[in-house]
DNA sequence: AATCAGTCTATAAAAAAAGTGGACTAATAA
DNA sequence: TTATTAGTCCACTTTTTTTATAGACTGATT
């Protein structure tokens, strides 16, 4: 399961992405809205800046932007930068790998098997953009897409 | 990612798979062999047991072996055992669901994107079973499955 | 009766998740 | 140039989950 806080995390992106190009929205807006911890929030928002997903910006006026259109972030890196790694093992990841245990033997099954596992979700979460729960999302992505 | 209790199970079952038919198997022996601490071991086996996975014998010539052949259980049904949950969001849990504070819209983008994603993990876990960790698997399965 | 091996319950230690507080910096505008 | 606004940063607490461990108990076998 998803961390709550990646839950929050994309709950932000989210609405930050039904207001794309809109101007900075508060992190007080975005918080309120969705019913989120303010101060944690703020954790996040700002994980996600140093990513270089979002961009904020100080100040009056100020507030937290998508730093590209929202078909430009998926939902699998999204997941990384809060969760790491989306495979269910440290030894099938793609960005996170570490070895492991479990696999004793050279030529691992349990292993092969969790690589196929990650690469059919990596087939939907990498293909799925912020544009994908834009409310208005268009014909066209409707029907590319869904 | 799945829990070392998980990954710890799974081991556990691959081990018993390739003695299927061999009788009682001690856990000390799983224990050593995977280098699992044995009190550990001990609570995994006997929740696989609670799920109708695994069967066990007291006394001398105890142990614990599989309950149906190999190629019955799956490895979405042990990794729900054990660690619960497949699906990243409780709303969209098959086993374990949740209403979730994410779903504040009626028709809610986020959980049919999950839905998805749940779908192409579930493709492969309900499909692979303790038979598909088996060592000498055979022809067939290996044509059939891999 | 002795021994073997799983069962059960409780608890401890460690790590991760979830959330909070407060001082600080940058931008804007009066 | 000062007040205000809003994000930044760091440290910390609390709670929950994970990862074990201990020890008494039950049932089977010899």
């Amino acid at each position: 399961m998803l961390s709550k806080k990646a839950q929050y995390a994309i709950q932000a992106l989210e609405y930050l992405a039904n207001r794309y190009a809109a101007g900075p929205v508060l992190i007080s807006e975005i918080a309120e809205r969705k019913g989120i911890p303010l101060k944690f929030l703020e954790n996040i928002l700002l994980e996600l800046k140093n990513a270089d997903i979002l961009v904020s910006k100080k100040g009056k006026g100020g507030g937290y932007f998508l730093k590209t259109a929202p078909d430009q972030t998926t939902l699998a890196s999204v997941i990384r930068v809060i969760d790491g790694p989306i495979a269910m093992l440290p030894c099938v990841s793609l960005y996170f790998y570490r070895p492991c245990d479990v696999c004793d033997q050279p030529n691992c099954r349990i292993s092969r098997l969790f690589a196929e596992a990650r690469d059919a979700v990596l087939g939907v979460l990498e293909k799925k953009t912020l544009q994908d729960l834009v409310a208005d999302g268009g014909m066209v992505e409707r029907l590319g897409n869904g």
